[in-house]
RNA sequence: GCGGCGGUACCGAAGCGGUCAAACGGGCUGGAUUUAGACUCCAGCGGCUUAGUGCCUUCGCAGGUUCGAAUCCUGUCCGCCGCACCA
């Protein structure tokens, strides 16, 4: 029979939603609060959300049959810029934009409200929601909301948090560079580049090589090199300027002019030159105090640095290639410049750069393993060079060491400026070049702060972690995290309550919103001018007078009371990419707003969702949204797929083979469910039956610690797969005899099991048991810790093993049609000598030792005993691990032998060792029957 | 480079000192059932052997500790993720 998964949705989604059980209010129960990040709404959700909000789920309604009030509230996020910038793209009618509308399945009618950013938030928070509820979340839709202004309320909220953090000097002002685009005039981060992901400013030094009237600024990250310098390089081919920077006459190449002023200095171009007009310049090296020439090199890059360049041909590949080419063509300036060595470093001689173009065969500066050479004497020099002695008071010390401390120098001595640069090309996605800028009268959360920082670890500390293996990446992001610039000038958000021109960012606007959830509800039946900082100073903090505020004091004092008892948050899950910036500020502000019984109580990471092992990629079309898999294979299938496919940090996979094997398991197990439920069984009683017993309630203990740490795979595993193969098998032995108390047990206890995973099957199932109540309201399986007993799991292994072993000894006997099979079960003194053993042998491995004190117990049939003994403290992994006396063993067997009859097509007899005269019967050991085929 | 997590059979993955040729799921092979498929059931999926046994090879690679190692130690190689101004 076919199930109609999906018709079995929408029945208990509308149940569920018409007897609003999802909808939690304060109550006498402990509670549980759990979140998940909100989406960000500028598209459909894709399957690699839902696994995140999937575990949330599970959680949510395990806790719920634990017996916790639970609450799981949902919102939507919509800060930022890329809906503000996709909407403009539609109002230009941008084609890949509108492409990317049409491929979710919009008409062309549809696109133009895209104009609106408001459109696009209105239009994906719905469908999400429409999908999440298809999905079967047990969310609380009262609690639902929006960030940004375009609610009032949630605005408030921020403003509140800001200006909280602010008072406590969390929030400072400053300048950071950043990735500019000039012509957005808009910060460009990684996801917004068309080329050049991953590069971030670097500081370069730029070494001010001098002549009487004017400044050659040489940018270098190597100035510890300036030593070593025998020239400066400029690229003749290149328009210079000239002009007045900080007081001084600089010389820099074009595009270094519009870097100098987005990096704070002051510039006035005085006019331009040739770069051929500077060569032949005599400049003096600010440290060495030495004169050296300007010379042409063509390698020289416009957009990089300053266009100047310090050469340093004993260390520098590049300088030395350039150097060697004018010398061939005889330039004279070039004639008498000789490397200076200023590095001694292992495995090289006095000049690395020679040496290794020499190896590479370099002669020119056109050769494509410049680079290659550069990085390897570079890194080389790095770590394992030391200055040499011409180095004045650096001489002695590792490079890595004399590093800073130079720079640092230069700098006080004003040898040297600071320019930030980007190493690699980038190019915003508008096809601007970028470049750094220094932001100026930036905000900044000042995640730096020392205090800060220890409070936030004091709460990880505390805190749970599933699984626990991410407290060490939390542990490095805590203490790596610098301060964060929280405000932004583009994009959709919520105004700095004291600087409205910027807008609190999007990842800062999202920290603490947890506590908004409780008191949603109330606040939005107070009146939108009485919401302000005083009232939520109250509501969340308990400080101030409520009649200040002018506001119905039940209401307020409802509120209160709600966010007390719901917060701290419980459990807030997210991918793991969110570790390094979210969560960590989640920590972080919580620690700063709210006292300490409040902070975070759990956090749980998970991995990404993978689609047949592939990553997903939009543009490699190796991707599926949420109702796409929803309307193939089912919420429920969808579900327990995905969870049980791998837990912890791993990868989960969506294999559309193993959901359509899922859906079939499912279909099984349902129809099992009720075929078997309260008919068709026997009395049971009978030692197989207590052996399904064991398996089921020790499957269902071990399923339950799984549940708490939220390893779901293992939970399936236990309560799932593991209960239906004992169940095969149980249904085998008993020859589809089985005790009709134990399936009842069964049935029930594996409905409820699953419920967390499947819940709409289940409830399905839960009322055709002839259940009164939803399930989701019932208790989570408690298994019977009297029902565990491994002793029975020995004796059935035994059986089975012994089934195995006659079938094998069939089949090397070339045996088709037995007649009568026997089975020696061991005598009791055999199982005590094994106990005896392996007690003795984990103490001393000396046979004669061992020998000795077993023997005292074994004196009647030493030639036996000492045979096995020798046997086992040779190799005591021998040691047959069943421990059952001989009568459980053998009355076990006893038992089955119908079962084993009927399946070996012959008679069996059971004999217990000493009460047979043959031969065989001596080989039967404890756990492993001697067997006899005639 | 820095930090985190990993490398186990065809694939995913469990195991974390003896019960390990290695759970479980997918896949595959053979057989039963079936009009045929699907589903289901049985047997099997390192090699050679054998009255249920024994031996060899295998848990990234190389060493070591131990009576005994997939599991502990050391070294080494490889993969994935993150390294920020932002969803």
């Amino acid at each position: 029979m076919s199930l109609d998964f999906h018709k079995l949705a929408r029945k208990w989604q509308r149940r569920w939603k018409a007897q609003r059980v999802f909808e939690s209010d304060p109550s006498d129960k402990p509670k549980f609060f759990l979140t998940t990040p909100y989406p960000y709404v500028n598209g459909l959700l894709h399957i690699g959300h839902t696994y995140t909000y999937m575990r949330v789920d599970a959680f949510a309604r395990f806790k719920r049959m634990r017996g916790f009030n639970v609450l799981f509230p949902f919102a939507w996020h919509a800060t930022g810029s890329p809906i503000d910038t996709a909407a403009k793209k539609v109002a230009e009618n941008e084609p890949g934009q509108l492409n990317a509308l049409k491929l979710m399945g919009f008409k062309d009618e549809d696109l133009p409200a895209f104009k609106e950013p408001l459109h696009w938030v209105k239009t994906f928070s719905r469908e999400a929601k429409k999908d999440l509820m298809r999905y079967g979340m047990s969310i609380d839709w009262r609690r639902e909301f929006v960030t940004t202004d375009l609610n009032p309320r949630y605005s408030k909220f921020i403003k509140w948090q800001f200006n909280t953090l602010k008072k406590k000097g969390f929030v400072v002002q400053g300048e950071h560079p950043v990735v500019w685009c000039p012509k957005e005039n808009a910060p460009v981060g990684d996801h917004a580049r068309a080329e050049g992901e991953g590069e971030t400013p670097q500081e370069m030094l730029l070494v001010k090589f001098k002549t009487d009237g004017h400044v050659f600024p040489c940018a270098t990250f190597r100035p510890e090199t300036v030593f070593g310098v025998t020239n400066v390089w400029v690229n003749p081919d290149l328009t210079y300027v000239e002009a007045v920077v900080d007081g001084e006459h600089w010389m820099v190449s074009e595009p270094c002019v519009r870097k100098l002023l987005d990096q704070k200095h002051d510039v006035k171009e005085l006019k331009r030159r040739k770069g051929s007009e500077l060569v032949g310049a005599k400049v003096r090296n600010p440290v060495t105090g030495v004169e050296v020439p300007v010379l042409p090199a063509f390698f020289v890059s416009a957009d990089t640095g300053t266009g100047v360049v310090m050469s340093v041909p004993a260390h520098a590949p590049f300088d030395w290639a350039a150097l060697k080419e004018l010398q061939d063509k005889g330039m004279p300036d070039a004639q008498n410049l000789k490397p200076v060595s200023l590095i001694q470093v292992e495995g090289f001689g006095e000049f690395p750069a020679v040496e290794v173009c020499r190896q590479l065969s370099i002669a020119d500066t056109k050769n494509a393993r410049l680079e290659e050479a550069t990085q390897l004497v570079y890194k080389k020099e790095f770590h394992t060079g030391k200055l040499k002695q011409n180095t004045g008071k650096y001489a002695g010390k590792g490079v890595q060491e004399v590093k800073p401390l130079l720079i640092a120098d230069l700098k006080a001595e004003k040898k040297a400026a600071v320019m930030f640069e980007l190493v690699g090309k980038v190019v915003c996605r508008c096809l601007a070049r970028c470049h750094v800028k220094i932001v100026d009268n930036q905000w900044f959360l000042k995640y730096s702060d020392a205090q800060w920082k220890q409070s936030a670890m004091k709460c990880l500390q505390q805190m749970k972690l599933y699984p626990d293996k991410v407290r060490g990446q939390f542990e490095y992001v805590l203490d790596w995290l610098q301060d964060w610039a929280c405000t932004r000038e583009v994009g959709l958000g919520t105004n700095l309550p004291w600087d409205k021109h910027w807008k609190v960012e999007s990842l800062s606007d999202s920290t603490i919103y947890n506590a908004f959830y409780p008191v949603i509800q109330h606040l939005k039946k107070i009146s939108l001018g009485k919401v302000n900082d005083k009232l939520f100073d109250y509501v969340f903090l308990g400080v101030g007078n409520p009649d200040d505020l002018g506001v119905d004091h039940k209401l307020l004092d409802d509120a209160r009371r709600e966010f007390l008892y719901w917060y701290p948050v419980d459990f807030r899950n997210s991918g793991k990419d969110l570790v390094q910036n979210h969560l960590a500020f989640y920590i972080f502000n919580h620690v700063a707003l709210f006292p300490e019984q409040l902070w975070p109580k759990g956090i749980g990471v998970n991995g990404y969702v993978t689609i047949g092992s592939k990553k997903m990629s939009k543009s490699k079309g190796i991707f599926k949204t949420l109702r796409q898999v929803i309307e193939t294979f089912s919420a429920d299938v969808t579900r327990v797929s995905i969870l049980s496919s791998n837990e912890e940090m791993n990868d989960v996979d969506w294999d559309s083979e193993v959901a359509e094997s899922m859906k079939a398991k499912l279909e099984q197990w349902y129809d099992f469910a009720l075929k078997f439920y309260g008919k068709n069984g026997v009395s049971g009683g009978r030692e197989i039956d207590r052996w399904m017993e064991h398996q089921l309630h020790s499957a269902m203990r071990d399923a339950t610690v799984a549940m708490d740490e939220t390893l779901y795979r293992t939970a399936i595993q236990r309560g799932f797969f593991d209960v239906q193969r004992h169940l095969k098998w149980y249904s085998r032995r008993t020859a589809g005899q089985m005790s009709q108390q134990v399936l009842t047990d069964l049935v029930e206890l594996q409905t409820l099991f699953l419920a967390p995973f499947t819940p709409h099957v289940c409830e399905e199932v839960w009322s055709k048991l002839g259940k009164s109540g939803l399930i989701v309201n019932e208790k989570w399986p408690l298994f019977d810790g009297n029902k565990v007993n491994v002793q029975l799991e020995q004796v059935e292994d035994t059986m089975a093993r012994t089934l195995d072993d006659v079938q094998q000894v069939l089949k090397l006997a070339k045996v088709e049609h037995p007649k009568l099979i026997t089975l020696f079960v061991a005598a009791d003194w055999k199982v005590l000598l094994c106990r005896k053993v392996k007690e003795l042998v984990v103490q001393t491995r000396d046979i004669g030792q061992v020998m000795k004190s077993v023997m005292v117990d074994f004196k009647d049939r030493a030639q036996e005993a000492s045979a096995l003994v020798q046997k086992f403290v040779k190799d005591p992994s021998r040691i047959p691990l069943a421990s059952a006396h001989q009568e459980a063993e053998f009355q076990n067997l006893v038992d089955a032998v119908a079962f084993l009859k009927e399946v070996l097509n012959c008679s069996v007899e059971v004999i217990k060792e000493q009460d047979s005269s043959e031969l065989k019967a001596k080989q039967a050991m404890p756990g492993k029957p001697a067997i006899l085929v005639k």
